[in-house]
DNA sequence: ATCTTGACTTGCC
DNA sequence: CGGCAAGCCAAGA
């Protein structure tokens, strides 16, 4: 999965196939393009992508929304309380009770490479295993 | 093709 | 989870 030319699309792609009331972290988005270290890139693509997308519904690794997001903090989480997400003061959200937990299929679906199919496992610690 | 940026993550306190 | 230094990746200049 190294095709960079399909990094955007598999980015947005995924993101969109996220359920209402649910998030995800930018390193489980990219692990789940096949691209385990490229969190970064994924918070990009966001910033620059698809306004099409539910971007609102990617928060980093600590829950935190984002600061450049339209609108800023205010702006994410009204976007996010809006599909019942509780957004705490200092701008974070419960990941424990928001992440989103792909099934098995999906994730099999997805054709991974090991290397991202091991994060998943590692980082997704709610009992799945792929 | 190198240099810089940034809605990030992983170690190690 | 809190903070800081390094590391990584794609896009723009």
């Amino acid at each position: 999965m190294s095709d960079p030319k399909q990094f955007k699309q598999r980015v947005h792609d995924l993101v969109s196939m996220v359920p209402d009331g649910k998030v995800v972290t930018y390193g489980q988005v990219a692990a789940m393009v096949g691209a385990p270290r490229a969190a970064q890139a994924v918070g990009w693509t966001a910033h620059w992508g698809d306004t099409l997308v539910p971007w609102q519904r990617v928060v980093n690794r600590h829950g935190r929304l984002a600061p450049t997001y339209p609108g800023g903090f205010l702006g994410h989480a009204e976007d996010l309380q809006a599909e019942g997400i509780e957004v705490r003061d200092d701008w974070t959200v419960d990941l424990e009770k928001y992440q989103w937990l792909p099934e098995t299929e999906v994730v099999e679906n997805l054709s991974l490479e090991p290397a991202a199919l091991e994060w998943l496992e590692a980082n997704l610690p709610y009992g799945t295993h792929y």
